[in-house]
RNA sequence: GGGCGGUUAGCUCAGUUGGCUAGAGCGUAUCUUUGACGUAGAUAAGGUCAGAGGUUCGAAUCCUCUACCGCCCACCA
């Protein structure tokens, strides 16, 4: 390969990728002496299509990955495939209904394989495009998550929690959705507020009692009245405390429900009393349990009145049956009023359909001590959180969770292990012959259930699942992923990995913030303002993606995604490219291009210094998960000090062996963050062996402290002269002249090529004459500029003794506070008084020029 | 109702044991047809670190309060 002009990341990057691949660099080695590293990759949707929040949970994860690999650690990267259960369900029920059909012209196992066809028939895409991410994962140990060993895994748990009396099954209310009929974890309701109305509605007294005749309730869901099986008042209400336990007339019906007093009830609210429906509200189900009340069910799970909701209203829709009750109760006198008011509720994410509180036979988990064996890990710091605060909150999420339901009405997922009595409906068995519908055990004859499993019951489980065949590396060394899975996964995670395997999964959890578009508004695609990460590396490089993906993002916040830090990462790999192609040219034409690789300037020595300074702060920011500012520091030394002026100054010296060791140093540094570029140009390299991913993190370069300090004294110098010609009128460049100044009599040369200056003519002091520099350290320095340019120069050097002698003034008034001179460390104060003592005499300098002028 | 973030340059944001002159990218201004790069180089302008109070020798950073913006959880008859 040959260096064209410009970095085309398209023209590599696959290759690139392939070569990789191929070469069995993703595989972890088994060194004994090496520690483990291991990330397991969140799954992304198996037939899904990757979003730029996957962009940047591959950035962050690959950095890592890729810097713990050139550490030399034993270092596993593990993609996974997630069915997505609901997610997936929704997309094939759409097609189901685009062709005519419902889900009822099949049966459960047709279903489920159909769906498994039609994800295997799109699958494969999410994983190219995690390919053109640069995800460096071992693609051998690809988990889905519905392979054998998972489902083998999550029945051996479920039999274990069975066992142990932790499974039960039970009736109560969940959140239902009566489009996808299937229930949902509290978690996974999305509440909305929308206007509504509060009815007031009279219940007249059975037997009337000290003048009260009618009690009025208030309720925004009429038709529920249908199911109430109780009125409910405050213990405490005055009002009311001497007709509690007498009976109502339930309107509509001919049924007479008791007055019954709850705390539930809120005198303030309304007119104080609530009717209770407990089958159709969380809150009414808890007041029904405490006071032992029928329940009910007046709703069906298709959305409709049941039988028990009388012959008038059985098979009205609730809107319709809503319309109805209203007016009957019209009709009769009883409806006393109606307000709008404005209160949430609750939607499925998916469809947006109203989700109804329906009781329903389900599994739960009981949660209780799962929760407080994963609390107290967490007290006990056993897991460290990035950013911190996410732990307090996840504790305080621990510890009000209630039980966990755990099944699910959707075929697409593992099928819940467990079969039904067919005589005997309390009869319940575990048994993992999923795969027919009846089974015989004892001589009777069990049903199987036909739901399937929350997929958080599975991918709760995942760390020590994908680490299997490799228990090593289990625990995993961090769990990354986006903040919003803190409780419905980072939590599961923690209480079923505690559970199963006695230890916590994962030593470190990093969570990132969502990547929201460039106005700060959370993308979507009704939106359409969801950003593509495939285009972007389309378009600027995968390199660029990350790089710019990275920058200026910390743990934890929501950003906006920013199309400049993607143009200047993307710069900043065409930089690199150039200054390769530049050190291959110098390296093409040099006579002797071998030899030991030694700083042999102040330049050198200066630049040695510098790359191993942002070595050590690479590896201390990594070890901080502090990727932006790791970033910025490959940065700075790559386009501000390499490029800007080392290599500048090896224009002259041409250091072959010293630019060849640096440049392939700088390459294995910035190769986490963008692997491709860095990669493509080890290929192209003609002296490079091997590849950049499986290289050794660079050891310290040799230098001088005293040369690099002086090349910084230099650069001083040489930013003052181009600053002044800038400034000065007329804009164009002078002599420096100088004398008794060894840095400045040495570089003479280099100064010039720096500054552009006609000439570096050393002088006598008596000569010397023209724009005299101040420069702390370097009395004898000065610009041969005209006299008609001098004099105006006078203005410009009386505003900056002003500023000069203000700087004076802080610094003096520092040290005269005896406080801190007493009470700030040694050296900061000592530091204070070198500065107060080189101004001072800065100062005195500019005033004498001052006088001269 | 409970909790968590945020408020720093025109824009998007960094800034973690409190300590040099508060930084970056983009944008802006002026200059540069330097044979690595114009996806460039050089120089520069631009900040009462939301507001008020406190702790400290010293506060963008710690504490208290206030305002505004965003998110999460619970509840909403």
């Amino acid at each position: 390969m040959k260096f064209s002009k410009a970095y085309e990341p398209d023209q590599y990057e696959p290759e690139i990728y392939a070569l990789w691949e191929k070469s069995g660099a993703f595989k972890p080695t088994e060194n004994k002496n090496a520690e483990n590293y291991t990330i397991v990759m969140p799954p992304p949707n198996a037939n899904g299509n990757l979003h730029i929040g996957h962009g940047l949970t591959i950035a962050l994860e690959d950095i890592l990955t890729r810097y713990h690999r050139l550490k030399g650690d034993n270092t596993w990267y593990i993609p996974g495939a997630d069915h997505a259960g609901f997610e997936t369900w929704v997309v094939y029920e759409r097609k189901l209904e685009s062709e005519g059909k419902t889900r009822f012209d099949y049966g459960r196992d047709e279903l489920y394989d159909q769906v498994w066809n039609f994800v295997h028939e799109q699958r494969g895409n999410m994983e190219l495009q995690l390919r053109a991410l640069g995800a460096s994962c071992d693609w051998d140990s690809l988990t889905f998550t519905l392979d054998q060993k998972v489902v083998d895994t999550v029945y051996n748990t479920f039999e274990k929690l069975w066992k142990q009396g932790l499974i039960y099954r039970g009736v109560k209310l969940v959140n239902f959705c009566t489009k996808h009929q299937t229930a949902f974890a509290d978690i996974e309701v999305t509440h909305k507020d929308e206007k509504g109305k509060l009815w007031q509605i009279a219940y007249p007294l059975v037997k009337p009692k000290d003048g009260i005749e009618e009690i009025i309730v208030s309720t925004t869901r009429p038709e529920t009245l249908l199911g109430d099986t109780a009125v409910a008042v405050n213990p405490e209400d005055n009002r009311y405390k001497n007709i509690i336990g007498q009976k109502v007339k339930l309107p509509l019906t001919d049924r007479e429900i008791e007055i019954i007093a709850d705390e539930h009830a809120d005198p303030e609210y309304g007119t104080g009393v609530v009717k209770i429906t407990p089958a159709h509200d969380p809150n009414d189900y808890e007041v029904g349990e405490r006071h032992n009340l029928d329940m009910i069910t007046v709703i069906g799970f298709d959305g409709k009145m049941t039988a028990e909701a009388g012959a008038n209203y059985e098979g009205l829709t609730t809107a319709d049956a809503r319309q109805k009750v209203l007016s009957d109760l019209e009709t009769q006198g009883l409806l006393r009023g109606e307000e709008p008011i404005v209160h949430s509720v609750g939607h499925c994410y998916k469809c947006d359909t109203v989700i109804e509180p329906l009781l329903k036979e389900q599994w739960f988990v009981n949660v209780e001590p799962l929760a407080r064996d994963a609390i107290n890990a967490l007290e006990a710091n056993r897991i460290k959180f990035h950013p911190d605060n996410k732990k307090r909150v996840l504790i305080n999420y621990l510890k009000n969770l209630k039980d966990w339901n755990i099944s699910r009405q959707i075929p697409w997922g593992i099928p819940i292990p467990a079969f039904v009595n067919v005589d005997d409906p309390t009869d319940w068995i575990f048994d993992k012959r999923v795969d027919q519908t009846e089974i015989e055990k004892g001589g009777k004859t069990y049903r199987r259930d036909e739901d399937t499993f929350d997929t958080w019951f599975s991918s709760g489980q995942w760390p020590y699942i994908t680490t299997s065949d490799r228990k090593q590396h289990y625990p995993t060394s961090v769990m990354e992923t986006g903040a919003d899975l803190l409780f419905q996964w980072v939590g599961r995670m923690i209480m079923l990995g505690l559970y199963n395997t006695g230890e916590v999964p994962f030593k470190d959890v990093y969570m990132h913030g969502m990547v929201l578009d460039e106005k700060g508004q959370k993308m979507s695609k009704s939106k359409g303002n969801v950003i593509n990460p495939i285009e972007i590396v389309a378009q600027y490089g995968s390199d660029a993606l990350r790089l710019g993906l990275i920058a200026s993002r910390s743990a934890g916040v929501n950003q906006a995604f920013s199309s400049s830090k993607v143009i200047a990462s993307r710069n900043l790999c065409n930089k690199l490219w150039n200054i390769s192609r530049l050190i291959q040219d110098m390296v093409d034409k040099a006579e002797k291009p071998n030899g030991e690789a030694e700083a042999t300037s102040n330049g050198e020595d200066w630049i040695c210094r510098e790359i191993n300074k942002t070595n050590k702060e690479i590896q201390k920011l990594l070890a901080k998960y502090r990727f932006a500012e790791a970033g910025d520091a490959i940065y700075d030394l790559i386009w501000n000090k390499y490029a800007d002026w080392f290599l500048e100054g090896e224009k002259l010296w041409k250091n072959i062996p010293l630019l060849k060791t640096t440049l392939e140093q700088i390459l294995i540094m910035l190769h986490p963050f963008a692997p491709f570029v860095t990669e493509t140009i080890w290929q192209t390299l003609s002296w490079t062996e091997g590849m950049c991913i499986t290289q050794k993190w660079p050891s310290e370069l040799k230098f001088s402290a005293t040369k690099a300090a002086k090349f910084e004294e230099l650069m001083i110098i040489v930013t003052n002269i181009r600053s002044h010609f800038q400034s000065l009128p007329g804009a164009s460049s002078y002599p420096v002249a100088f004398y008794d100044d060894k840095l400045v009599y040495d570089n003479q040369l280099l100064i010039q090529h720096y500054t552009k200056a006609p000439g570096i003519p050393e002088i006598k002091p008596e000569d010397a004459n023209g724009l005299h520099l101040a420069i702390a350290g370097h009395p004898n320095i000065y610009l041969e500029i005209p006299a008609d340019i001098h004099a105006k120069y006078k203005a410009n050097l009386e505003e900056r003794i002003l500023s000069l002698g203000k700087e004076i003034d802080v610094l003096e008034t520092r040290l005269r506070n005896p406080n801190y001179v007493k009470k700030a460390p040694k050296e900061l104060v000592d530091e204070t008084k070198q500065q107060l003592e080189t101004k001072q005499h800065l100062l005195e300098d500019m005033k004498a020029e001052f006088e001269l002028v």
